[in-house]
DNA sequence: AAACGTCTAGTCAAGGTTGATTAGACGCGC
DNA sequence: GCGCGTCTAATCAACCTTGACTAGACGTTT
């Protein structure tokens, strides 16, 4: 009876993906270390509010648990200016779950936060990875899209009529996605933007030099 | 410091408006009563599960819960084949609830899963209703467009490029979403459907022939 | 200089979601 | 007539999300 029952656990301890993990670590990251107050201005000012639905109270508890997740380091700093604070690091462990969460972003389709997630953190993979994930997802959209139409011919009796119509609407979300994964892999092609192996990104930059706030 | 407390509840006791808890009242009310399982079965064979996301976990928290607030009345039934079970029925109150959360979610842009739910019960409303929603909906979209084109005009500086190309498809599923929601509005005006104030509707079948499982 | 709003920084309880699990009934092949 | 898988029906603990709330510091208005 359960033969599948490990199948659907990632890298870490398990528990479902979560667009705020995948953030929250990369922010962290991305910082060279940060406090809860840091990730959640730096979220808003990329506007994560509103594509990816996080709100404050769920990055805290995000930070929390990766930590005891072994994916990120706690250093409690004394108040100098203000109130009390906590510092967070990305460990090598978070840095390769992070990693593994936006490939699994971009590859799979469902999931809109997700989604919106992974591309945010697109530079976290090396150029010739994240085309190859994109045209994954090309590849699954073309598939998706063979079987709604399918499914619009030969409809499902029990549903409803205007729940069988509803799928117009699916089909055309996914045609918007599949035109816009298309376009993403030609601009990465092209050389668009700073990935994981460019001159200039996080990764080679050394870590005194790294944003802080 | 309260001054907002209270204005986002709505109808019932509050809490969070949820896809779950408008499939589940909708399903029983359209079933003229039925326990966990049944709306379990039904949900699945409207496709639920991909286009909601919703677990079959969910569905028996969401009924005690509606039971709990006075949306449901629930009956206890001995199993005489089978295990026991219980059946909701929906009160007058969860009817309510159950149409102003339909509005609400044809009305508001936003939250996937509330349109596609409000789209599987959307004969929950009349004719003239239905299509009042769906047209301010439109407006919504078209607003929202607007606001979208100002945005990529003027992008916000502290977001990274990659970040600030997404929204061409935030804006390509806003007006994918924008056609579809015309078209629905047409189709409404043009009779299709059959609506809660039209002959054969829900409403205006007697109790007794009312779907059964 | 007391009052007021605002920014920084975070906690918490209440509630929602879900994968795993339980358990009886039922058909069916051997 | 016994084991096996499947269907019916539902429970539960672990986990995630969130609105509301706390609290110090700082500028600035009155």
């Amino acid at each position: 009876m359960e033969r599948f029952a490990i199948e659907t656990r990632g890298l870490s301890g398990g528990g479902r993906v979560s667009a705020t993990k995948l953030l929250v670590l990369g922010i962290v990251h991305l910082s060279g270390g940060a406090h809860g107050y840091q990730v959640r201005s730096e979220l808003q000012s990329w506007g994560a509010e509103s594509w990816a639905k996080i709100k404050p109270g769920s990055i805290y508890h995000a930070l929390k648990k990766a930590a005891a997740d072994g994916l990120l380091t706690e250093h409690a700093e004394p108040g100098n200016s203000g109130p009390e604070r906590v510092l967070y690091r990305a460990t090598a462990r978070g840095r390769d779950e992070m990693v593994e969460l936006v490939r699994d972003g971009l590859r799979r389709t469902n999931d809109a936060d997700m989604l919106n997630a992974s591309i945010a953190m697109l530079p976290m993979l090396t150029r010739t990875d994240a085309i190859a994930q994109v045209n994954e997802r090309v590849a699954r959209l073309e598939a998706e899209l063979v079987v709604q139409a399918k499914w619009r011919e030969h409809p499902n009796r029990d549903a409803p009529e205007h729940v069988r119509d509803q799928a117009e609407l699916w089909a055309g979300h996914a045609r918007t996605e599949l035109e816009w994964a298309k376009s993403l892999s030609k601009r990465l092609s092209e050389g668009a933007y700073t990935m994981a192996d460019d001159p200039g990104s996080w990764r080679t930059v050394p870590d005194h030099r790294k944003m802080r706030v």
